[in-house]
RNA sequence: GGCGACGUAGCCAAGUGGUUAAGGCGGGGGUCUGCAAAACCCCUAUACACCGGUUCGAAUCCGGUCGUCGCCUCCA
């Protein structure tokens, strides 16, 4: 398995340094909904770590809830509620969110707020060894001191300085210190310290909490590319230099941003699209699909097209994975395609590449069946791929049989159809039947036309007719429909 | 200004030195069907932004040009 590190800008084969592999992804700052931004990230994240455990290797998953900061105090006082209501109020949508994505749990979500202890004796220690300073109440890192500083985002010090103004308190001693712990202001929420009431720097919980759950030295550490510099770089710093241990994470991976028109989407641009917005379009495997359809590494632009074509991607898996197997014979052997995901998946996570397996195996399938080859076994394989690594739901079609001729499915996303919706399509369709007999083809095709409108797609099968709907139509536009026909339940 | 990424068919997007340039969506034709839908078959890039170079050979390496984006401040 190859994996790009961030850190040497290359390719390296993938060698975890214990038995277990330890990985820390940056999560959110809940002060509003999360965007498609954080889903792309995310849902990457959950797939490599789901490929890994696909690959066999243990793994424990470390994400953090930065619930404290700036935006949240900010945020809430705009609402005129507590910080921690807010935060956590957005932490309960991140989780919502998370779980409709079919996105698994991490093993722990540490809190910001929760770690203050770990925080404060990162912070002490830094302090002893020279690397930080107190100041004004305030505490930070000499980034002087750390000769490495600059090695993940691949500048200088002097660099930096030379660009852009870096914005700097006055009672830093270096521009570019960075923050460990921040004073409080009147009103704000704080913990007591050594250096007096204040709260954690956005950096340094990321590094107590890798130290606290992970351990001094980790193999993954990933996040979005906006977050190179200056947080991880950061993270680097304050590690490295509190443990003295080199390096203190093994593979850096960095997801590329999602972009929405012709600019990156953020909260802070207000350009965004909340998972939950999209959601309520779009399934989550397609949403997914999306996503995995591109390189992880790769600005991903947002485009309701991108996502339609998505829609009617997952759905040509789902049918694949779905149909008969009315075949005999000897089976179709789906092993090479097998292969083809692994050896996509090894290069690097190419999940578009190992999308194009499934692809075609969905194809192969669809030539087999058709040709009266078993399938089963085939679409077992594709099932359990799509599945298990790349956390597609793909729902198997049942059909309900509501009469010996009719089969209907359910193809809404978490919507049960009532039974009196039932009852009213299932006379519907009884009468299409029945014209079809009679040849009357005008009336058939009218109740097809509109049972289509109303949400409910029919196909003629040798089984019988299927119904599939869409969405959940009216027990009154469908009644308005029969009273049209002149028919009575 | 510094650092980095990208520019492949109508759209999205793999491929990063060598047979006919993946896959998805869309479009055209056909098989099946009463007609559809689904599925299947065929077609849909005259060399991959442009220019120059390295090479027996480049979309793939190097240099330049143009364009787009990201980071350098909070951000997945």
């Amino acid at each position: 398995m190859r994996v790009y590190n961030t850190l040497f800008r290359k390719k390296e084969e993938f060698l975890p340094q214990g038995d277990e592999v330890k990985m820390y992804v940056c999560g959110v700052t809940p002060y509003d909904d999360s965007h498609i931004g954080h889903a792309m990230s995310y849902v990457i994240f959950d797939v490599i770590r789901r490929y890994l455990k696909f690959r066999d290797y243990k793994v424990k998953y470390v994400q953090n809830v930065t619930d404290i900061d700036d935006k949240i105090i900010d945020r809430a006082n705009q609402r005129d509620i507590p910080p921690a209501e807010l935060a956590k109020k957005f932490t309960d949508s991140y989780f919502e969110d998370m779980d409709a994505l079919n996105i698994e749990r991490a093993d722990v979500y540490p809190k910001a707020t929760g770690e203050i202890a770990k925080i404060i004796e990162v912070i002490q220690g830094l302090i002893d060894k020279g690397f930080a300073y107190p100041a004004d109440g305030s505490v930070y890192f000499r980034v002087r001191k750390d000769p490495d500083y600059g090695k993940l985002s691949h500048r200088s010090l002097d660099a930096m300085m030379a660009g852009e103004c870096a914005i700097g308190s006055e009672e830093k001693e270096d521009p570019m210190d960075f923050a460990l712990w921040k004073a409080s202001k009147p009103g704000e929420p704080f913990w007591e310290s050594p250096w007096g009431e204040g709260r954690p720097g956005w950096h340094i919980e990321c590094s107590a909490m890798s130290l606290k759950y992970l351990g001094e030295q980790i193999d993954i550490h990933g996040g979005g590319q906006d977050l190179i510099f200056p947080h991880h770089e950061n993270e680097i710093a304050q590690s490295e230099s509190f443990t003295g241990k080199k390096p203190f994470v093994k593979y850096w991976l960095h997801n590329g941003l999602v972009q929405l028109g012709e600019d990156k989407m953020s909260k802070s641009l207000g350009n965004l699209v909340t998972i939950k917005q999209a959601l309520t379009k779009y399934s989550p495997d397609a949403i997914r699909i999306f996503i995995l359809n591109s390189h992880y590494r790769s600005p991903l632009k947002y485009s309701e097209e991108g996502l339609e074509a998505a829609v009617k991607a997952a759905e040509r898996l789902r049918r694949a994975v779905s149909r008969d197997d009315s075949g005999s014979g000897e089976a179709f052997d789906a092993e090479s395609y097998r292969k083809q995901f692994i050896e996509a998946m090894d290069d690097d996570f190419n999940t578009a590449q190992a999308l194009a397996v499934l692809f075609d195996l969905a194809s192969a399938i669809n030539q087999a069946g058709d040709a009266g080859v078993s399938i089963g076994q085939a679409q077992g394989t594709l099932v359990s791929l799509a599945r298990e690594v790349l956390g597609l739901k793909l729902p198997r079609t049942t059909y309900l049989e509501l009469t010996e001729r009719i089969l209907i499915r359910d193809t809404v996303k978490a919507t049960v159809i009532p039974d009196t919706v039932n009852k009213r399509v299932s006379r519907l369709i009884e009468e299409r039947l029945k014209c079809r007999e009679e040849k009357k083809w005008q009336r058939a095709d009218e109740i097809r036309k509109k049972l289509d409108e109303l949400g409910v797609v029919l196909e003629d099968t040798k089984a019988g007719t299927r119904a599939a709907y869409k969405r959940a139509p009216s027990v009154e536009s469908l009644d308005s429909f029969l009273k049209e026909l002149g028919i009575t339940l």
